[in-house]
DNA sequence: AGCTCGCGTTCCATCATGGAACCCAGTAGC
DNA sequence: GCTACTGGGTTCCATGATGGAACGCGAGCT
C-alpha cells in the first residue's frame, strides 16, 4: 500500500517523474532557477509549510539535485545551491512554461513570458533534435530498448507488455486517421 | 489541510504543474503516446490500481487532456485518445526522457533511447528558442510578467525577480517578486 | 448455466499533506 | 540580564490521497 516507486522501472520517464511527478519539487526548483535559496525565502515564495518543504529540501539534497551550503558560521545558516543534476531540468521547466502559457492561460494572456536577457526579444521554447534541429514530435519520434533495458523484460512476454516499447503501436500518439487500438493478447 | 491547488496560481509553471505534478498522470499520458488507449490496456501497462487509475483519466478526460470515445455499441466500450491539449505536453515528457537518460541510467546505460522513424539515427532532444534556435538556458532567457499578471500583485511588490544560478548579489530592491501565490503575505 | 471480457466502483487500512505550535542558537535592543 | 527577533527547522495530528482487493454489471462465448 506504500506509494509506488518509479526510479527502478526501465524506462528514463519513470525514473524522472518519480523525482519531479510531485508539484512541490518542480516549483521548489522553478524558485531555485529564479535564484532563491534559503529556506524562508522558499517559504515565503511559495506558501509552502515548512515541514514540507524541509522534507523536500532533504529528498533533493539526498537526491543529488541540490547542495546544502553554510553560508554564514556564527550562527550556523545554510543554503540550497542547485547542483547540474538539478540544472539539467530546466528544460523540464521550460516546456512546461511553455504548455502553461499555451493551453493554461486565462482570457488576459500568459501571466509570465520569456524574454531573452540580450535581445529583451521574447522566446519560444521549442524540443529539437540536437543533431538535425528538427523538431522532436511523436510522429518523428520512436522509443526503442536501449542497452540498459533488462534482458529479462526483453524475452519475457507477459512482462514485456507492462513496458511496451514499440512496433505493437500502429498509431503513435493518435495524430492519424487509424482509430482502432492495437490488437492485444 | 486540502491539497494545494496550484492551477490559479500566476505562473504558466504551476499552472500546468498542477496538471502534470503527478506521476501517474505523466506515465498514463507516456502511455497513451506510445499508443494505449483503453482502460484495461493501461492497467497492465502501468500496474496501476483500478480506482486510481479511474481516478486519473476521469481528471485527465475532465481537464481536457484526453477525450473518452465509444469504439463500440454493443456493448459500450470507450477509449481515451489524446486531444491536442495532451498531445502539446510531448515536450515535456521528452525532456523528462532526456534528463532520465542524462542522469538517472544505470551503468549500463539508457534502458530506453529514442531514434528517428525513418532513418533510425538517435535522437537527442534539445530546448532551443523557436526564432532563433540558440538553445534556452537559465543564462540566457529571464521570466518577465505577461499580460495575464495580477495587476494587484505588481503594484505591491518591486518585480525583482530573474533567473539567477550563482554568485550574483542579491538583489537590494527588497524581497518579494512576480511569481508568488495569490495567498502569500 | 456458467465463464470471461471490458470497465469500472466500493471498501478500508495505511500513507502523505499541511496548518499550527514548538524548539533552538545566535544576535540585537534596552 | 531580559526580552524579542531571525533563520531554520521538528513535532503533532486531523484530514486527504493511495492502492490492494473485492464486488458489480452488461454482453457475449461454450
Amino acid at each position: 500500500m506504500k506509494k509506488t516507486r518509479f526510479d527502478r522501472w526501465p524506462c528514463p520517464v519513470a525514473r524522472a517523474v518519480d523525482l519531479v511527478g510531485d508539484a512541490w519539487t518542480l516549483l521548489i526548483l522553478r524558485e531555485a532557477f529564479y535564484g532563491l535559496r534559503r529556506f524562508d525565502q522558499l517559504e515565503a515564495a511559495l506558501g509552502i509549510g515548512r515541514n514540507i518543504l524541509a522534507r523536500r529540501l532533504d529528498r533533493m539534497v539526498a537526491e543529488g539535485l541540490l547542495e546544502k551550503v553554510r553560508y554564514q558560521e556564527r550562527p550556523v545558516r545554510h543554503e540550497y545551491q542547485l547542483l547540474p543534476r538539478g540544472r539539467a531540468l530546466f528544460p523540464v521547466l521550460m516546456a512546461l512554461h511553455r504548455w502553461g502559457n499555451d493551453w493554461a492561460a486565462g482570457p488576459e494572456g500568459p501571466p509570465v513570458t520569456l524574454v531573452d536577457r540580450r535581445t529583451g526579444q521574447p522566446v519560444r521554447p521549442v524540443l529539437v533534435d540536437e543533431a538535425t534541429g528538427l523538431a522532436v514530435t511523436p510522429e518523428r519520434v520512436r522509443a526503442r530498448p536501449g542497452p540498459g533495458f533488462p534482458r529479462a523484460l526483453l524475452a519475457d512476454q507477459p512482462v514485456r507488455r507492462r513496458f511496451r516499447l514499440d512496433g505493437e503501436s500502429t498509431d503513435p500518439a493518435g495524430a492519424g486517421g487509424e482509430l482502432r487500438p492495437p490488437t492485444s493478447r
